[in-house]
DNA sequence: CGGCTTGTTGAACCTCTTCAAATGAAGTGG
DNA sequence: CCACTTCATTTGAAGAGGTTCAACAAGCCG
């Protein structure tokens, strides 16, 4: 059931503004929601991986606009067409929002009160554990969309991964890819909050 | 339908890691949700006023506190028992969750990527839009509250608030409260964002 | 009025940004 | 396969926005 569709690097799946009709599942690949302002700055909503739902975050209309991260897969389905195959779409939309509005308490949270750093390593805690902490985890994403995301310049966050490796924190095995040497000192880093 | 509860100034209505099994309303009085870190920094979620739905906005446990601003009255109603009452409850539980989602996201693109000053416009703004821009719009919170929904300190807040004043955009006939001199100077500082 | 809390203002400091350059990685065509 | 181009990332130095610390003013309530 829906249509797999595949999207290259920083190709559009939704713009800002259009009707919210679909739904999104990553296959392959990673997903981004953004906001950009006028004058060209630009907000990073989230990150979707494969297994992810993403689309469904908003009203009748898209208030972010989705682009791929990189060469992506996804799987698109009609709204209307799920809500006619079954009631249970309602329950997963609702969980599926549900889910949404906490990790963008999280992100609120990290923006408002949080360091450069603490930012960093929250983000990259988040990635890892999200992933199963495998020994090694890659970043699917560059430097400018992590910076947009947590609300820094691609030169802090650059700075901040440094510091992070050179206070043994994590450790980098190329420019996307690290493993978690200390993992008690990255949530502390990350999880100050409660 | 369901119990009015009185909760004095800074008074706690639920706690972080409660269950989340009541849904509220306010009556009167302004209320506002809060996420402490273990250092003490100190996030605001959202603020609510007379009308306005919470309680809703978390999954099985709440993630943020909710606390009164200053005196309120909450209607207070057992999620349980609004379900029994009637089906609509699903329905209405979506819309809230997902109009909090909105809320959050516009404050993810605030904390990450808008300036003090337009962060204090845009709270500003935000306030006096919700009142059905009234000539003269009251504040319900203090300085340090509003430091803490927009990521800054109540200095800067106060700073900002003085400069806003100045530019001839809003004009304080009290401390907690001010009217709007200049509605597009206001819009244009808040909604750069498209 | 006196005492307390809340809000404002000033000055020094610091984190993060901006601007600039160097380094590294990735692709292209000979 | 290597030189060359191009883009992404890192690093450095200077600058700005916001914070911190400190003092003062203004409400608020007994």
């Amino acid at each position: 059931m829906g249509l797999t569709m595949t999207f290259a690097k920083d190709e559009e799946i939704y713009g800002q503004d259009e009707d919210a009709d679909l739904i999104y599942r990553v296959l392959e690949g990673a997903v981004r929601t953004t906001r950009v302002m006028a004058d060209g700055r630009r907000q990073i909503g989230d990150f979707y991986l494969a297994g992810d739902i993403f689309g469904l975050e908003t009203g009748p209309r898209h208030r972010f606009a989705a682009e791929a991260v990189r060469d992506s897969a996804v799987l698109v389905v009609k709204a209307s067409a799920l809500r006619a195959a079954g009631g249970d779409i309602e329950r997963l939309g609702w969980e599926t929002t549900r889910r949404e509005l906490e990790r963008a308490q999280e992100h609120v949270l990290l923006l408002g009160r949080k360091t450069a750093c603490e930012r960093v390593a929250s983000f990259l805690k988040d990635l890892s554990d999200k992933g199963g902490s495998p020994a090694v985890v890659d970043l699917p994403m560059g430097r400018q969309d992590i910076a947009d995301y947590l609300g820094l310049t691609i030169e802090t966050v650059s700075r901040m991964l440094s510091q992070l490796q050179s206070g043994r924190i994590v450790s980098f095995c190329a420019t996307r890819q690290f493993r978690v040497v200390n993992p008690q000192g990255l949530a502390r880093l990350a999880d100050q909050a409660q």
